[in-house]
DNA sequence: TCCAAATACTTTGACGTCCAAGTATTTGTT
DNA sequence: AACAAATACTTGGACGTCAAAGTATTTGGA
């Protein structure tokens, strides 16, 4: 079911065609969700194997990044963007596999922590390999294309307010 | 909650401290990720008010496009490359919505047609003015990011099959 | 000191996506 | 003609995401 033509290229002739506006814009949008589809997917696959999923692999890797393996809940929210139930609901998850723990946090005790357990430590080491060896789902991409990507959509997250730089350091 | 640097950077460097192979490719991967959140977000939130989403949104566009306002559901699912309970679900809602209608196919009785109804149609004419309105979420995005975007993507979309590009059209 | 507001997390529920399996129909081959 | 294989769609189940509401705890004034 390969299509022979372009399905974007196809939309945007159908979209000048029934005078709606913004092509462009409708181009952009468009890649760009299928191209999530497309990482999405490949990612996923790599890590079936391995027993996780990109969301629960990207807590994991959080959590081997900071000194003692853990951070609270809502940290974890903060710096992968995502919603608290979902994270809730991934480290539901993560704690029935048995790669992370829940822990009261030392002070506040509305905080939860989330630790990562010796088998999490292991299990993000194998899926960080089995990322690296698909190129994150980015082969297809050649070096100019990916730092093409990261400059442009730089641009939309500063927009977006994903973060603000620092005066200091504007490019 | 706005962070005071760029995750995606920070990332990165933990990725080199850990040693973790692929740090561009992971980078390219997570921007991807990270625009498609932005975009889905600002798109579903245009797209409320008209009371779709945007998988609604894109099969209504799909028939409008077409001669007769239809098409067997299965052609949707291959252009809009989404799997075939998806569309059933998608096309159920904008059913029971009124947006679109069920019709057998006329020679094929394994085939169902959707049909975009009038209320169908003022609608999507409704919802590709909103999303206009918004530059279907990627205002923030210079043209030249938009064309850059679009050029890394098909390369993307190329390798991994997502059509095949006719020799006569290579570019 | 006291209490309303903010913060942190969980729960519940509405949706969406995909896979796998099931039903119906058509096609392609003996 | 007969039938296995392919095609088209639906169903049911596992997961994920988010929003809204609920519980517990801490904070920041009056």
């Amino acid at each position: 079911m390969t299509l022979d033509f372009d399905p974007i290229d196809e939309a945007a002739a159908n979209w000048r065609g029934a005078g709606w506006a913004a092509v462009d814009a409708m181009t952009a949008a468009t890649s760009i969700t299928r191209a999530h589809q497309i990482l999405s997917g490949r990612i996923d696959a790599a890590l079936a194997p391995v027993g996780l999923n990109f969301s629960r692999f990207e807590v994991l890797a959080l959590l081997s990044f900071t000194k003692e393996g853990e951070l609270p809940l809502g940290k974890v929210g903060d710096r992968l963007q995502v919603h608290p139930a979902s994270v809730t609901n991934t480290v539901n998850r993560l704690e029935a596999d048995g790669l992370v723990a829940r822990k009261p946090h030392p002070t506040d005790r509305r905080t939860t922590l989330a630790v990562l357990t010796r088998d999490g430590r292991r299990r993000v080491e194998q899926a960080a390999v089995a990322l690296a060896a698909i190129e994150f789902g980015v082969a297809g991409l050649t070096g100019d294309g990916r730092r093409a990507v990261d400059a442009a959509i730089l641009e939309l997250r500063v927009a977006a307010g994903d973060f603000v730089v620092p005066p200091s350091q504007r490019r």
